[in-house]
RNA sequence: GGCCCCGUCGUCUAGUGGCCCAGGACGCCGCCCUCUCAAGGCGGUAGCGCCGGUUCAAAUCCGGUCGGGGCUACCA
């Protein structure tokens, strides 16, 4: 092995001792069985809808005992970094409201960039280095693959150990050799771990689990530029978490392989292992079964799906809260979003995201909505998503909330239709004469009714158009008329003769749907009318008679 | 391949040895309401992966098996 001073030659002279990190950094002041959760994304991307679901569970349990939720920006991989994930990262929390009690800028325990704590990372890794702890690797990644290789062929486990772990034991004069002619390594960890031994160890979910040993040496320092080494997840994961006293790990369940590492790697640091809890992924239903929800191919797990659609915040995290936790989703809205989350009922199993019942759970909730919220819910989503139907808002409060109460106010049962914002402009656009295009005689939308027919119907109607607010007496206009132009008085009447009719009250009733509307589906007509007011009603149906 | 996690209706789940020939929600189907939708009401469809074992008794405990998912990078 080097001597420490050979190791300190490799970094910066300046390079502070563990001791001021510990320091620096000292434990929380925080009542007993408090929590100290993370989030740690990756600015890889657009944030994943898995991100919000544990963020969730970390603010609720942190904030339930007392403790804190911090976010750390994971952006070790310099080369996979996407321009603008911090501001989509940003719009996320701010939509469904998980804004992190500490973070960049706002916090003791930072920086909260680990691209930016670089120093911390080489402190400890000097240090594991002068204890033999870690060692210097010259493998080429041409080396690495032939490893790989050579493995594969002879069926045995993958990685970098034993034999396999060239430098692990490499004379000393050899590594100098490498050091003096500038070739680039890496800090990997000198495992104190055997094949075929095992570890058991607490997971807050799952209870106690047991798993192979690691044996594997793992990279702890990238080899990047010498001035500011960046660390791998793992090593980060061990110093950072360690360092802002988190006491509680909840992470996705494909870290759950790594922890017999992660355990190592505390105890070689000296460091007290924090409580891990793996929360199952999210799925996608895929023709042959099911896979996690992939940020390349899958539109719906990106945050901006939720937030372009216009799903409610509160919704989605009602929804999200029952995946964690069957009871919750059982509660009304309200009581599951203030009910605790327990980490021992969350499911083992990955839940398949299910777009049609969290539009059955948002409609619900839109529905409880007074008119005001939703059109101030509206606006600020068209603001953004829909610009000319935000301008139209803008202008046309009154009649927004006029329409909004249609079937939804003074009714038992109010008007579903509404399962997200982008709904609105085709379930209630027709309202606004500036989305409306009036509908003539011959338009498909009107059926197979003869255009004269049409035609003859609708100037009777606007000749003799009562703009009353009784729905019986206004849809007894419709029956007049109907019955003057031979169509028959029910459904069932017609049923029995189609030849004698050109159709039922239903076709009649329809062709003033659709010349109010533009649609063969609608609200409750004699509302509609009332909203769009007289003027409006006789300018839309004269239409049909062009 | 190796290691790890998981396995109740199509989906999300309740269920911690008798209360379960398995309950709820979403979906789907039918009926009712009805000027069309969205709803709403009523009814229905559908599941303990399989095989052994323990037990008076198993969805529940044990073993095996099969299946699904994850990990197996100087990505996180």
């Amino acid at each position: 092995m080097l001597a420490s001073t050979e190791f300190d030659a490799l970094f910066p002279p300046d390079l502070p001792e563990p001791g001021h990190w510990e320091e620096r950094y000292p434990p929380r002041q925080l009542p007993a069985g408090a929590e100290v959760t993370r989030l740690g994304p990756s600015p890889t991307g657009f944030m994943h809808i898995g991100t919000i679901y544990i963020a969730m569970i970390d603010r609720d349990i942190a904030h339930r005992s007392g403790g804190r939720y911090l976010l750390r920006i994971e952006d070790t991989d310099q080369s996979r970094q996407v321009e603008g994930a911090l501001d989509q990262f940003a719009r996320a929390f701010g939509y469904f409201d998980l804004a992190p009690d500490e973070q960049e800028g706002d916090g003791d325990y930072g920086p909260y960039h680990q691209s930016q704590r670089s120093a911390i990372y080489m402190s400890y890794a000097r240090q594991l280095l002068r204890e033999n702890k870690a060692y210097l690797c010259f493998a080429t990644s041409e080396e690495l693959a032939d490893i790989r290789k050579r493995q594969q062929a002879a069926k045995l486990p993958p990685g970098y150990y034993g034999e396999w772990a060239i430098w692990r034991d490499a004379p000393d004069d050899e590594v100098r050799r490498k050091l003096a002619e500038g070739t680039p390594c890496v800090v990997r960890f000198r495992s104190p771990g055997v094949p075929g031994r095992r570890v058991e160890f607490g997971e807050a979910i799952r209870g106690q689990l047991s798993a192979e040993d690691n044996f594997n040496d793992v990279v702890i320092l990238k080899s990047a530029g010498p001035a500011d080494r960046l660390p791998t997840y793992h090593f980060a994961h061990a110093v950072d978490d360690h360092l802002m006293r988190v006491s509680l790990v909840i992470r996705g369940e494909e870290w759950l392989p790594s922890v017999p590492m992660h355990l190592q790697l505390f105890a070689a640091l000296g460091f007290e292992p924090p409580a891990y809890a793996h929360t199952s992924l999210l799925m996608k239903q895929i023709p042959g079964g099911k896979r996690k929800l992939s940020k390349r191919k899958d539109p719906e797990a990106s945050v901006d799906f939720y937030i372009q659609a216009g799903y409610p915040a509160r919704a989605v995290l009602y929804y999200l809260r029952g995946l964690a936790s069957g009871s919750l989703a059982e509660l009304p809205l309200d009581e599951a979003l203030a009910a605790p989350i327990r980490l021992a009922d969350l499911g083992g199993a990955g839940p398949l995201i299910d777009q049609v019942k969290l539009e059955d759970i948002s409609a619900d909730h839109i529905a409880t909505l007074r008119n005001a919220q939703i059109l101030a819910a509206m606006r600020h989503w068209a603001a953004s998503y829909d610009p000319e139907l935000a301008s139209v808002l803008e202008a046309e409060q009154d009649l927004a909330l006029a329409a909004l109460a249609v079937e939804r106010d003074g009714v038992e049962n109010p008007r579903k239709d509404l399962r997200k914002w982008s709904d609105f402009r085709s379930a209630y656009g027709f309202f606004f004469p500036g989305l409306f295009t009036p509908v003539r005689a011959g338009d498909e939308r009107l059926g197979s009714l003869p255009a004269d027919l049409v035609r003859a119907f609708a100037a009777d109607f606007v000749a003799g158009y009562q703009d009353t607010a009784d729905p019986q007496e206004w849809f007894g206009q419709i029956r007049d008329l109907a019955a003057k132009h031979g169509f028959a008085a029910s459904a069932k009447q017609y049923k029995q003769a189609p030849d004698e009719y050109p159709g039922s009250i239903r076709e009649a009733s329809q062709l003033i749907r659709v010349a109010l509307t533009g649609s063969t589906r609608s609200p409750d007509l004699a509302s509609v009318a009332r909203v769009l007011d007289r003027d409006e009603v006789v300018r839309r149906v004269s239409a049909l008679t062009q």
